[in-house]
DNA sequence: TTCCGACAGTGGGGTCGCAAT
DNA sequence: ATTGCGACCCCACTATCGGAA
């Protein structure tokens, strides 16, 4: 199919911006498909990689270097459409070299020689790519879609070959040239990523226990950073959840591995900062830890990381994924010492699983992952075998300004700035924002209730409010901050709903917010 | 016909590395 | 030394579509 025309680099950039902004009309996730299968039915074997990572939004370099602020002030645009996508994929990767060697002006320099090959339509469509902000309603599950139909091959076929290959571009290449047959030949391999496993959520453990079916394993929550680790041989590479190398900043975990006994692993687990009492640090410490590469020994000495693993997806040559959860646990029991097992139990009984949950509260962690022992390890797909539960803190704040909102909210006061009281000063003291939570009539409703409540705009985004609005927020923890006046910020704040029967002074105080600080 | 699973969008706080100031 | 940007850790929630029931 690829071979069609016979030519290379036939397709430009305009065919793909049209094709992008036909999606963005077309609301039917079906139109979708049927648009991005058009394109995918024309493109060369060597155009193939590239359109599909534009069309998901994303690039084939992966980052590049350049954000929104680089891409300000782009230079006049050409009038007449002419880039070829290998073009402008080859000014790219040039792009990404030059940032990995310094000289922003050099980057600069190739940005704006590539801005000013384009018309402005393709200049829109490059900003929104490079800044991540594509926003056309398609991203890789429609694409699965899309790469399914333009290449005969059924989409699970697709969406399993991306579970083990890890990047849908690559995926789409190969369908669309090899079909069926070469979808079926990617293979698990020891050394490059796998697409992780996510979870879904509910809001207690007898729902999530109602969701994955019982009796269902109730592994701990550890609040880490996501590691799948590979072993081949006295080779170790380490990912993270986007599959990110980041081997060199767990030396531990690399020297965890090393001490098993088989020599061919894919193992899934967290690996954690844990105080010397066994209680975890604040996620903040575990973060520093794993993004920090240089001055690693003292760093190891203060703040060791300790890993848990809860999946194993090979070992000993042998694929795991399509076992059920309960034989590749029994596996990955017999490959790792029980001091790296993720702590869990296996019950269906509701009381006793609550009680576990009280438990693992009160160790410090941060909630339950509750897991069918049934299902298969299933990438990309979240709530189906895996459900997170975690306890849920609000608080009454108050609201002190609001940002304009993007995209489908524009025009609509969107993002609120919530304040705890300050009995001291009579004011209240910023804690941070939140978007999240909100239905559309509570939007048009706080919008309008605000802007009777304006005083002023700190900025172009920006409306501040005279402070007498109470919301009841819930979030997961309260952090310390280095940017907010009251050195405390929430984690994960999220709007649960207005309280019309409480003034500005009945809102909760700093005292109580810093009490939740431990 | 209704229900519900999967997806995309809308942004949040914190941290590091790096280049420029 | 500090600041700003880019990237990436952690992430919750609602609206919508379309297949399942």
């Amino acid at each position: 199919m690829s071979a069609k025309y016979g030519n290379i680099g036939h397709v430009l950039l305009i065919d793909v911006v049209r094709v992008s902004e036909a999606v963005t009309r077309t609301s039917a996730r079906l139109g979708k498909v049927g648009h991005l299968a058009e394109l995918l039915g024309r493109v060369g074997a060597d155009e193939a990689e590239i359109a599909i990572s534009y069309l998901s939004g994303e690039l084939p370099q992966r980052q590049v270097g350049v954000g929104w602020r680089t891409l300000q002030d782009p230079p006049p645009a050409k009038l007449a459409a002419t880039a070829t996508l290998t073009h402008v994929d080859a000014l790219l990767s040039k792009i990404k070299a030059v940032s990995g060697q310094g000289s922003q002006a050099a980057r600069k320099a190739l940005v704006t020689e590539l801005f000013a090959g384009l018309t402005s339509q393709e200049q829109a469509f490059m900003l929104r790519l490079l800044s991540g902000e594509l926003r056309q309603g398609a991203l890789d599950g429609v694409m699965i879609e899309a790469i399914a139909k333009a290449s005969g091959a059924p989409s699970a076929d697709v969406r399993r070959a991306l579970t083990l290959r890890g990047w849908l571009p690559a995926v789409g290449a190969a369908a669309l040239t090899g079909g069926v047959a070469a979808l079926h030949a990617f293979k698990l391999e020891v050394g490059r990523a796998v697409s992780p496993m996510l979870a879904g959520s509910a809001p207690n453990v007898a729902a999530a226990l109602e969701k994955a079916g019982t009796p269902a394993a109730l592994e701990w929550k550890l609040d880490g950073v996501r590691v799948q680790a590979h072993r081949s041989g006295d080779q170790v590479r380490v990912f993270t959840r986007t599959l990110d190398d980041i081997t060199a900043q767990v030396p531990e975990l690399v020297e965890a591995v090393l001490g098993l006994a088989s020599d061919d692993l894919v193992l899934d687990g967290e690996v954690i900062a844990l105080r010397p009492d066994g209680r975890p640090h604040p996620f903040q410490v575990t973060a520093s830890r794993v993004t920090t590469k240089t001055g690693a020994p003292r760093l190891r000495e203060d703040t060791p990381l300790s890993v848990f693993f809860f999946d194993a997806l090979r070992v000993d040559g042998a694929d795991l994924l399509d076992l059920p959860y309960a034989q590749r646990q029994e596996v990955l029991a017999q490959t790792v010492m029980p001091g790296l097992l993720t702590p869990r139990l296996i019950t269906g009984e509701v009381p006793e699983a609550e009680q576990y949950f009280i438990d693992v509260i009160k160790a410090g962690h941060e909630g339950l992952v509750v897991k069918s022992l049934t299902s298969p390890y299933a990438a990309g797909r979240r709530g189906a075998g895996w459900i997170k539960v975690k306890p849920r803190h609000t608080l009454d704040l108050v609201v002190l300004a609001a940002e304009w909102g993007h995209g489908r909210r524009e025009g609509k006061l969107s993002n609120l700035h919530l304040g705890a009281r300050d009995p001291e000063s009579g004011g209240f003291v910023m804690l941070g924002k939140t978007f999240k939570g909100l239905t559309d009539e509570l939007l048009a409703w706080q919008t309008e209730r605000f802007l009777e409540l304006a005083e002023g705009s700190t900025d172009e985004w920006t409306v501040s409010l005279r402070p007498e609005l109470v919301v009841e927020i819930a979030f997961d923890g309260v952090q310390r901050s280095p940017r907010y006046p009251g050195g405390m910020a929430l984690r994960f704040a999220r709007v649960l709903r207005y309280r019309p029967d409480k003034r500005a002074a009945d809102a909760d105080t700093v005292e109580t917010v810093r009490s939740l600080m431990l």
